[in-house]
RNA sequence: GCGAGGGUUGCCCAGCUGGUCAAAGGCGCCGGACUUAAGAUCCGGUAUCGAAGGAUUUCGUGGGUUCAAAUCCCACCCCUCGCACCA
């Protein structure tokens, strides 16, 4: 029977049999069911390393929630939606010389196959194939009726109905939005597209519209409290300023800005015309309003104001800011007249608004003394601002002269402050790059304003209330991501939800656009069930609303939904009672790259369309897969393909490595040498399972056990125990660390032992518990203990605690043996001597009995060293060791206090007759050690040549070498 | 900058409701057994010192709390990820 394992026969007869015996193919039945789903790949490539991992941990979780008498579905489809693909065959259609080389060398498309992947079609028709042999080759235990492509046409209807539904809530709305354009190619750009500033975001500053005779100078700020300490302007006379007359919701004013910033403004929302040029010393002098306190303040120069930068005209907050408080010093005893200024600089009084400690009236002064910054030319400058900032930020409150706004904090009032700005007319926003940002056609990139989009309306209030309530009441894995799901939520902001270009479902109440393709990736889990009867023959349009109405929101009534769409009365009430037996989602397990943004929208449109019973229950996340330390990268390499990690490994190996490699959001690194480690694990756990079968063994559970058979049972309950918590909380590596390494040393030990009887049931509920980590071997090992043709382990009990298998006695015994073998082996080591014989004195009565009253002690009322001793005492046959009970008890006391709890329960019943126990193993331990071993009782002992026995104590014999 | 996570013994990592923690497991390395030999397998070792089961110094850095800290608190340094209209 014992033959060499061999993974690719083995992996593929199991998954040919669990193919034709459509195992994986649940139907509902009076078992709880557990819907399990992880995303869908998108397919511009082959399915990878990353891949492998979360789909695997999902492919884990289903077999072992099966295996716990689960009726468990793991669907699967194909996402092809959005521009990638698209993408993707244009470049293949141009034979572009890096993706033939990408695609051929690393995501090994045959070379016969590749230059005719020219079309989105093509592509989509040949990675869904790949995909899914693929995904057989590793065996997922997925019910593969019901897969299915978002550019499915039944796939359309079911998410136009979706968007006509978000649409009629009024979770849909038009408006702008900012993107990173480039004015050359008239496109947005996307990240790939730009040339510098790929970490270039848009920020959104705030106008503050200061006013001079009609006009208006336009001052940007990221902080636009400081509006309250503004004591002057600064205009750079050496740069260009232009009036332009500026539209806008029906009002129109005249601006002065500096030229760069007339551009910018051109591609905003706003209708902007040029008027004439405005020389800056026009504008440097003059006096302007400040909108919100009324208070007139005056322009003046300054040479750190940049063009380019907001709108070319800068606000001055001396006590706020460092640059601010730098020029004006600049200017203190300047002559100005050039400029027609008389006053003298001096006289401007700084405006503290902001409270904050550590920093006295005037923070921005002090923060100029306190790092030495020499004038506004100094480098330090801008490090003093930061330094400013972040205090102001963290710890700043608004005082008094902020009216309605005192006492609020500064890293709260932006938001607020700038609705009041804005509905007022004297605020607008202004969106800029944080860093200067260029297109690969060398063209510096703008922020235009998108008009006309369709907006996912994520940033109302009451859905947000709702999301949140949802998480509360779902289960996170691992509970630590909660706060960042959280976090998530609140900064999450309108989303566009419909573009131009792509693959895709269009817009049904606007068929110009097409639907974005993470918008159409968030409830499909309810179309794996409604798929496997629309597959089955059911046209696109007899999927009428009324039916989706009907099966997922319970609303209307058979016959009518019948009569509307033309389907059969029965097969409307199959799919309601499919979809009301599996919905909603038990488990959503996914990448941790998709927290912000998928699984966010996953929750966002399930609240929003489902009731409330149909929210999912849980969602797991897990981290990424590296090559050999290096980041992998569809596009670039490095790529290692699920094919190719099969091909190589074999499907077990490759399900064992990824899962022990990492444990939840921790990375996992992939590395040969690691992988080459499993395949080793998996032959040793094959040919010792074969041995053991091959041995004739069976089951000894019910004959009569010794000492080390009780504590290979105990063992194996504790590792059952840790294995299905681990299992719980998804922490493959470290159930496979039970269930694996840590039985498979156990199971060592215990044959090294000499034990043997209960062998067969160890590997019976072994080969169980290691079923869903790696299937097939399983399955063979399964079948090789006399399994019949249709007894899939896969199918099996999972094993599950059973606690009248745990022998404290045994382990506890078990624990003595090995102490007092590492004992004697370390004195051997540091003495060097090579004993002819071993003296073993196991502890006297009385330590025994003072051991055990402790524990009692404790357990009962409190341990105190005192009373100990007094109740010892207070038996007649402890007296003769009056000198010795104290020390002993000093030493007691504190070691069983500081025991965990674990180990005192352990402990607490504690009867081992130490003497027979070292008597009966004394052939093992004198095996090991390679001379003859005595036991004696150190009441009594025979023999003591240099009273060692007085150091023997409960579970630590002392010992004598001769 | 903001948010989240992390820094442990040669490496990957476990431990982190404070005490059996010099710290599990795997890998690597060293020694041994087996073998004609190699591989595989098995056994032992793998911080330092130690002629008796012990002692000493370790868990990013620096402080602190405590009888006791890898574990708790504070500060700092470093690393990874996300910050969107892109799947």
């Amino acid at each position: 029977m014992e033959q060499d394992y061999n993974p690719q026969e083995i992996e593929k007869k199991w998954q040919s049999r669990w193919n034709e015996s459509r195992v994986f193919e649940p139907e509902p039945d009076e078992r709880d069911k557990f819907f399990i789903t992880i995303p869908y790949p998108y397919l511009n490539g082959n399915l990878h390393a990353g891949h492998t991992r979360t789909f695997t941990i999902g492919d884990v979780v289903a077999r072992h929630r099966r295996m716990l008498g689960y009726n468990v579905l793991y669907p699967m489809g194909f996402h092809v939606t959005g521009t990638p693909i698209v993408g993707l065959a244009e470049l293949i259609a141009s034979r572009d010389p890096q993706t033939m080389d990408v695609y051929s060398r690393l995501h090994k498309i045959p070379e016969d196959v590749l230059p005719f992947l020219d079309t989105p079609e093509k592509i989509v028709d040949y990675f869904s194939v790949e995909a899914e042999l693929a995904m057989r080759s590793i065996g997922y235990s997925i019910d593969w009726r019901r897969k299915f492509t978002t550019t499915d046409p039944t796939y359309k209807k079911f998410i136009e109905w979706q968007f006509n539904l978000l649409h009629d809530k009024g979770l849909i709305v038009k408006g702008s939005h900012p993107v990173k354009w480039c004015p050359h190619d008239n496109n947005p750009v996307e990240d790939h597209d730009i040339l510098h500033g790929e970490n270039a975001t848009i920020v959104d500053f705030t106008f503050i519209k200061f006013e001079h005779d009609g006009l208006i100078l336009p001052c940007a700020t990221l902080r636009p409290e400081t509006i309250f300490g503004v004591t002057n302007l600064w205009v750079n006379p050496d740069i260009e300023h232009v009036r332009i007359k500026v539209k806008q919701g029906g009002k129109e004013e005249f601006w002065v800005v500096s030229r760069e910033a007339y551009d910018k403004l051109t591609y905003t929302d706003r209708e902007v015309e040029f008027v004439d040029n405005v020389p800056s010393g026009s504008i440097i002098g003059i006096k302007v309003r400040n909108p919100l306190t009324g208070k007139e303040v005056i322009t003046l120069p300054a040479s750190f104001v940049k063009a380019g930068n907001g709108s070319g005209i800068v606000m001055s907050v001396p006590a706020h800011a460092p640059y601010d408080y730098l020029a004006i010093k600049d200017l203190y005893d300047k002559d100005l007249s050039e400029y027609g200024i008389t006053e003298n600089v001096r006289d401007i009084e700084f405006i503290s608004l902001i409270e904050v400690k550590d920093f006295g009236e005037y923070p921005a002064v002090d923060a100029v003394r306190q790092l030495g910054v020499e004038d506004q030319k100094d480098p330090r400058a801008e490090e003093a601002t930061k330094l400013v900032y972040r205090r102001e930020f963290h710890g700043g409150v608004l005082k008094d002269n902020t009216g309605e706004y005192a006492g609020i904090a500064v890293s709260k009032i932006k938001d607020v402050l700038t609705r009041d700005l804005l509905s007022r007319g004297i605020g607008e926003i202004f969106y800029e790059f944080s860093e200067p940002v260029v297109c690969r056609c060398g063209t510096p990139c703008v922020v235009n304003m998108v008009k006309g989009q369709w907006f996912l309306n994520y940033s109302s209030p009451e859905w947000k209330d709702i999301v949140y309530r949802c998480i509360e009441n779902m289960e996170i894995i691992p509970e630590e991501i909660r706060v960042e799901f959280k976090n998530k939520v609140d900064w999450l902001k309108d989303k566009a939800c419909a573009r131009k270009k792509g693959l895709g479902t269009r817009l049904p109440f606007d068929t110009e656009w097409l639907i974005e393709s993470l918008g159409d990736s968030t409830i499909y889990m309810s179309y794996y069930i409604t798929n496997k009867f629309f597959s089955q023959g059911v046209l696109p349009e007899q999927l009428k609303p009324s039916l989706f109405d009907y099966v997922l929101l319970g609303k209307g009534r058979v016959q009518e939904t019948a009569a509307d769409t033309g389907l059969d009365e029965k097969l409307i009430a199959d799919m309601k009672a499919d979809f009301d037996y599996w919905y909603p989602v038990d488990l959503r397990s996914s990448g941790k790259d998709l927290v912000s943004n998928h699984l966010l929208f996953f929750l966002f449109h399930h609240v929003a369309i489902f009731d409330e019973d149909k929210w999912p229950r849980a969602m797991a996340v897990n981290g990424f897969v590296s090559l050999e330390g290096e980041k992998m990268s569809k596009s670039k390499g490095p790529i290692l393909t699920m094919k190719e990690a099969v091909g190589t490994y074999g499907a077990d190996v490759s399900r064992m490595y990824i899962l022990s490699s990492a444990e939840q959001t921790q990375d996992a690194d992939w590395r040969n040498a690691g992988v080459e480690s499993a395949r080793k694990q998996m032959e040793r756990f094959y040919k010792l399972a074969m041995e053991i079968i091959s041995s004739g063994a069976s089951s000894g559970i019910e004959g009569e056990l010794h000492l080390i058979d009780r504590w290979m049972l105990s063992r194996l309950q504790q590792i059952v125990r840790e294995t299905n918590n681990d299992m719980t909380s998804i922490r493959t590596r470290g159930a496979l660390q039970n269930a694996f390494f840590l039985l498979y040393n156990d199971v060592k030990w215990y044959q090294r032992r000499g034990g043997s009887a209960v062998l067969y049931d160890v590997l019976d509920s072994w080969v169980r518990l290691m079923a869903p980590f790696t299937p097939h071997i399983c399955e063979e090992i399964w079948s090789a203990m006399g399994h019949g043709e249709n007894d899939f382990v896969s199918m099996a009990p999972y094993p599950i605690f059973c606690p009248e298998y745990v022998d404290n006695d045994a382990e506890l015994a078990e624990e003595l043996i090995c102490n007092t073998l590492s004992d004697i082996e370390e004195i051997i080591k540091v003495t060097k001597i090579r004993p002819k014989k071993a003296v073993l004195y196991t502890s006297p009565a009385w330590k025994t009995r003072a051991f055990k009253l402790a524990l009692k002690m404790l357990h009962e009322e409190d341990l105190d060293p005192g009373k100990l001793i007094k109740e010892l005492m207070a038996e007649p046959e402890n007296r003769h060791y009056g000198k010795e009970i104290p020390k002993y008890v000093q030493k007691l006391v504190p070691d069983i206090k500081s025991m965990k709890t674990g180990r005192f329960e352990m402990l607490l019943g504690f009867d081992l007759d130490e003497q027979s126990i070292l008597r009966e193993n004394g052939e093992c331990l004198a095996n090991e050690i390679g001379c003859q071993i005595d036991v004696y009782t150190a009441d009594s002992p025979e023999y003591d040549p240099e009273n060692k026995s007085r150091f023997a104590a409960p579970l630590r014999p002392a010992i004598y070498l001769e």
